[in-house]
DNA sequence: TATGAATGAGATTTCATTCAT
DNA sequence: AATGAATGAAATCTCATTCAT
């Protein structure tokens, strides 16, 4: 029921808002009268702080998941799979995508401080991945272009997830596209600067 | 008083969503009674429906003046530019761009419509601005590259618009910097194969 | 305006009820503004006083022409005449039919008073009325007996007025035949009292 | 709970009218909150439905067993205890009376039609039940004077009912008597007719 | 576990009325 | 003679929450 409840609650979160989600609503959801919520939650606040909780776990462990299942082939196609990764998640879980980013914009403080603690640790997973990702390819690699084409790459990433709102079927495939296009590009500079030697 | 009401809607549907934006919290911040607001708007639907129409138009003017500033430059400088002029256009309206990402998982239905035709309308006006801007400087460009070229400036340019709900200060002024450079190697390429009298 | 105001204050009355019928409402149908009724008159209140008085004399004075219109005709004749005129009088107003209606339940004090008041003044103007045309035909009448015929005159009357909202169309029109013809046996009964001696 | 909603929303309809008639003065009535109305009933128009439902219904059921109670007597007596019967359950339920007078001129739809399908199935079984107890009596009797005598049974019923409201005490009473005396001389016009036995 | 009954607080909206213009 | 702007009061209704069962 707990995870009934938070997958109802997160699902009224993206298409009200918090003020817009009820009691009433989600439990109509999972077939049980407002009363009853009161079992399993204190109140209303600490049933949303569980199911963000949940939210942003589940998006990191994708991502973890994602990158664990991809780690040993070419650094390329590991950050390529990412965008693919990224993109089946929240295209997957369209109620989940929208919870997350009405978070963005909530301005509930507990919510706020949690999406923040979330999102430094994200990226702090993110770059340390890639790095020993990108170091392992190009052992010559400076910190700052490792970290400068991680950060870009987060850039079109960012690009494509916004997208997923903006555009619909073919359009959208479109966007996946043009962002590995972009990707592969900015690996054909790394590869000219490192790795021309290497064909002889 | 329209303006006022609007301006203070905006405001707090960016804090707290549509549901949590109360007539009391709307009619305070523009010193009325919320009975008072009755008497310019129909009801609190009509309201927002005018503050979300005038939110769309805004960024849409915008979007025109800046390309109109910076029609005559180099290309590469307009698409540059207006990628300045979107972050400008934002950050400077951080309630106003909140408001804009609520949008986009509203379920309310009239907004939903306006908001497709806008995006419908913005997105028609920037490939035809865009192209025009490219086929003069680039007269042999296809027009599979144009639009290529195009929709991976958007897609970059929603990169940063994501962006500026993710980072701030430094960490986002050097996200639009990696977006130019970007751009800007989208450019080199095309100069490669369209000015050949570059290379001698 | 005040013949305007009060036309459509006794419309929005029988339609909706004292409360029911807002100032708006009333506004509205003449064209105004709900500030510019106070041009006219106080408050609600004393609108609906005036358009209550106005009701009630105008049922009053229909009352007297008709009778006034046949007061030389046979004493049956006149009794006939006068149901047809109160069905005609009803039935050409229906919103004054309604709101004469709702009057009777009327709560408010003012007006159940004027009610009561103007009902006296009917009552015995009635009375006294038929009293005299009576006589006239039938001098040798009792009081008493004029007294019955009176009343169940208007006893007929008032079942024929309920039916006015009770039936419609030929339902209602075949009331109307068969009152008058309970009207007729009861002059027939009278005849055969007072009047046998007259055929010879 | 449901029945003393019922019974406080008809006393303070009969007082008020629908919109005079407040969510505040029936629950004060009851002895519970506004809020706490709406766990029995969605809102205040189907409190009211409900409410003059059972008002039609149960006047249905007191016509019907003052039937079954006199059935057995004479039809002269069946059709006098009736306008009797009619007379005691309006005088006995005043609040009941006046929410019916009100309700013939309701504007709100789903009233309308439930009152017109009460009128219509209230009438058949009038007429239907009257004819089997004439038919008993008078097996001669005609469709059309059968008809006859029962539409002015119910005009004679509807002069009496009315005049609940317009006379009080020893007024009204004369007006029930003088009602029977009309009754009376119709049933000894059909004496005359049919039952010829009588005249030696 | 779950709910029926209830409520205080508050949200949206309506309404009669006022007042300066 | 009429209205735009505003409001206090109240009406309808919603909502999170409680508590006895």
């Amino acid at each position: 029921m707990h995870k009934k409840l938070i997958s109802a609650a997160l699902k009224n979160y993206a298409l009200y808002g918090y003020h817009g989600a009820t009691m009433k609503k989600i439990a109509d959801e999972v077939g049980i009268k407002p009363a009853s919520i009161y079992f399993f939650y204190k109140n209303k606040e600490e049933l949303f702080i569980a199911a963000f909780q949940q939210l942003l776990d589940r998006h990191f462990q994708k991502m973890e998941s994602i990158f664990h299942e991809n780690q040993d082939k070419p650094v390329k196609q590991i950050f390529t799979e990412m965008i693919h990764g990224i993109v089946s998640h929240h295209t997957g879980d369209m109620q989940g995508t929208d919870a997350y980013i009405s978070l963005v914009t909530s301005p509930i403080d507990e919510i706020s401080q949690y999406l923040h603690q979330h999102m430094q640790r994200y990226n702090n997973w993110l770059v340390d991945t890639l790095q020993s990702s990108l170091r392992k390819s190009y052992p010559q690699i400076t910190d700052a272009e490792m970290n400068r084409i991680i950060k870009q790459f987060v850039l079109i990433g960012n690009g494509v997830f916004w997208g997923i709102k903006l555009y619909k079927g073919k359009d959208f495939e479109e966007q996946v596209v043009l962002a590995i296009q972009i990707l592969e590009s900015l690996f054909d500079e790394l590869n000219e600067k490192y790795v021309s030697t290497n064909k002889p």
